[in-house]
DNA sequence: TCTTGCCGAAGTGTTGACAGTTATACGGGC
DNA sequence: GCCCGTATAACTGTCAACACTTCGGCAAGA
């Protein structure tokens, strides 16, 4: 019972909304208008209605009843609880996957890894994302790869910069894959929350120095 | 900008079907016709669809284009899943609820905790929303407290017994509390993640024996 | 009897109009 | 100029009808 894969306006406009997002054509904050996406888009407000509706579901979107949706302010301080809430997954998605994943997907995933950093190709997402299908668990799977996916992306085209260390992501990515490897499950989460964990650090950081920027002159209103 | 607390007809819809669901009219696994439903509780299909989509984004209903919604099985399978997902998350939560919480707050929680347990009162799910409460992690806390929580009220609700053992839930959670007191988040969430850990193996065994009963047999098909 | 194909019924997806709520603009008074 | 009240415009929530897809029943053929 595997239904044809169909796509209905509402999974077109979803994107199309997420797209506009991502290139700040609707902004951090700023008014999503049904009216107005169902004529870009050339549909009624029907299935921008529910397009919204699913992405509020997945954090991107806040509404309240006969208020103006908006898309969420993405916070550093937002930005802090999701990596939170992501370093506790991520920790357990690598713990299941390093116990339910046979031999054979760990080389396999051990030497595309290797085959990709050779290429200086981008695999940060996707090792992660490998992992939490090796974890075997759908609830965390959907949650890493839809919700958090989606809040991740966000993040890192509003920002511009990733909260992590690219120089060595690499070698962190490295010892989780090989702690995997051996079936240490107690390592490999234990490297996985120290490797996100930085990365919340990081963002720490930032709350910090920006609080601290912003007290001994007055908050300057954000124009948008 | 705090609006109204305007209640919409889908609120009520999903309430709605969210209490068909607990009360097994419409059964586990059992169809969701929007038609039928608009009827019941006479709106149009508008309302209804938006409900059923909301009742989608939590795991409760699978639902595919063009094809009939259902409400989800929860397997024992996927209960497995969902209390290895809960058992990262509520460790993450109480870790961080043992660092941000007051004294006064934690002081008060012990309280009101040892109040209920001398009245024989049921404070499991209490006990940790608030703790996702005193987290200070809104997205940890939308979690625990929105989707895993309809998860969890529905499993509860169709399968009778709590995966766990109602007999060493109270000490443990005092345990917990105890831990969170003196100020030790390793200690809190180690404790949380063993107390979750051991509802997720009562599962696991379950699942074991139900497959074991299975396999001499013919798989009987269920009635519903 | 079993299998396949066709057609109509049953259901889902979308539309445009109406109903209800919020936001904005304008005028008057202080 | 500022504040308040009112009216209207702009928006969101809902409705009923139409468009499209799936499902089930029946008839015909092997």
């Amino acid at each position: 019972m595997a239904p044809k894969q169909q796509k209905t306006l509402v999974d077109t406009v979803f994107d199309g909304i997420f797209d506009l997002i991502l290139k700040g054509e609707i902004p951090l904050g700023g008014v999503v208008n049904e009216a107005v996406l169902a004529e870009r888009f050339k549909v009624s407000r029907g299935p921008v209605r529910e397009a919204v509706k699913a992405l509020q579901g997945r954090g991107l979107i806040i509404k309240e009843p006969y208020y103006k949706a908006r898309v969420v302010d993405l916070s550093l301080a937002d930005m802090v609880h999701i990596f939170q809430l992501r370093e506790a997954v991520e920790g357990m998605s690598v713990r299941l996957a390093t116990i339910n994943m046979s031999d054979q997907a760990i080389d396999q995933l051990l030497a595309e890894f290797a085959d990709a950093s050779e290429k200086q190709q981008r695999i940060v997402l996707d090792v992660h994302v490998r992992i939490a299908e090796g974890s075997g668990n759908r609830r965390i799977q959907s949650l890493l790869c839809d919700e958090l996916y989606y809040l991740l992306r966000l993040y890192r085209a509003r920002s511009g910069a990733q909260p992590g260390r690219r120089d060595t992501a690499f070698s962190e990515h490295w010892q989780i894959l090989r702690a995997m490897k051996t079936r240490d499950p107690d390592l490999a989460e234990s490297l996985m929350r120290s490797h996100i964990g930085r990365a919340t650090e990081g963002l720490h950081q930032l709350l910090r120095s920006e609080s601290e920027k912003a007290a001994p002159v007055r908050r300057q209103k954000q124009v948008g």
